[in-house]
DNA sequence: CCATTTACTTATCATTTGATAACAATCATA
DNA sequence: TATGATTGTTATCAAATGATAAGTAAATGG
């Protein structure tokens, strides 16, 4: 297989994970946020506890949006802001009880699809699966 | 591995592709497009011809906005619409010369990236990029 | 032929998102 | 200590997107 064809391939396929991703996860957020909010708390759930300019920087979103953003989880409470005690420019967020409690919800909806979608995969399928995802993680999703 | 490992080893993966796809293709689609209308296009692109519908369906857009939205990369003169000779009511679109031209440049970029993304690789790693691909394209992400 | 469904369009409005400028506070360092 | 860099905020505006209602035209099916 050529290069050319692998790139081929690789279209299809980020396609296919975008896709299914969108189906796993669709309906699964609260309606209280918007999609950018749920993707700022999605990046928080998952390497807590981060910047705001962490948050910026890796989610694309500028500064001031970021912070309006921040502002409004704060409002309903999704989230804590911690004030760094050596450098008391920077701000450490977290989520709070209640922003846990939320993405718990809606991970275990996600995980929930996820699983019904491998219900009829034998432990070699799995094991296969697992061995695919370390491949492509290590050599092309790095 | 258990399957509540292998999810969270999906969330971690799927999130290191949508990072890479968005490496590999941002500021290389033209500015004369929004977002929406260039994921339209690269559906498209993929798909042609292709009905309004479709693209409603596959996009997530809804019917009054994909039909906003093709009025607009008509307008640009990217897109042409063929009416069905048997069901009048359909529609088939495809790109102009001109919209095949903004994608291959467009897709040239984005080809090149990932190219350079895998200068490194050897020919057993391209094979073994391939398989895993291949794998997770039937047993994860159809 | 008439009622219903399908495919698409137009118009309109609210919300979300993106972009920019101006600013405050703290830190690093020359 | 003065200067410049870093971190984050506020305010404001334009553009993009999403949602809904209403409508046209053609097909389908009794």
């Amino acid at each position: 297989m050529d290069k050319k064809a692998l790139f081929e391939k690789m279209v299809t396929f980020t396609t296919s994970v975008h896709q299914v991703t969108h189906e796993l996860t669709q309906n699964a957020k609260s309606d209280s946020i918007t999609p950018v909010q749920y993707k700022i708390l999605e990046y928080i759930t998952v390497s807590q506890p981060v910047t705001p300019s962490e948050i910026s920087d890796c989610q694309h979103i500028s500064m001031p949006n970021t912070s309006r953003e921040l502002k409004k989880l704060s409002e309903k409470n999704l989230i804590e802001k911690i004030s760094d005690s050596v450098d008391r420019r920077k701000q450490y967020i977290r989520l709070s009880k209640e922003g846990e409690m939320m993405m718990n919800d809606t991970f275990a909806i996600v995980e929930s699809r996820f699983q019904s979608r491998l219900q009829h995969a034998s432990n070699e399928d799995l094991a296969e699966i697992a061995r695919a995802l370390d491949i492509l993680q290590t050599k092309l999703f790095y």
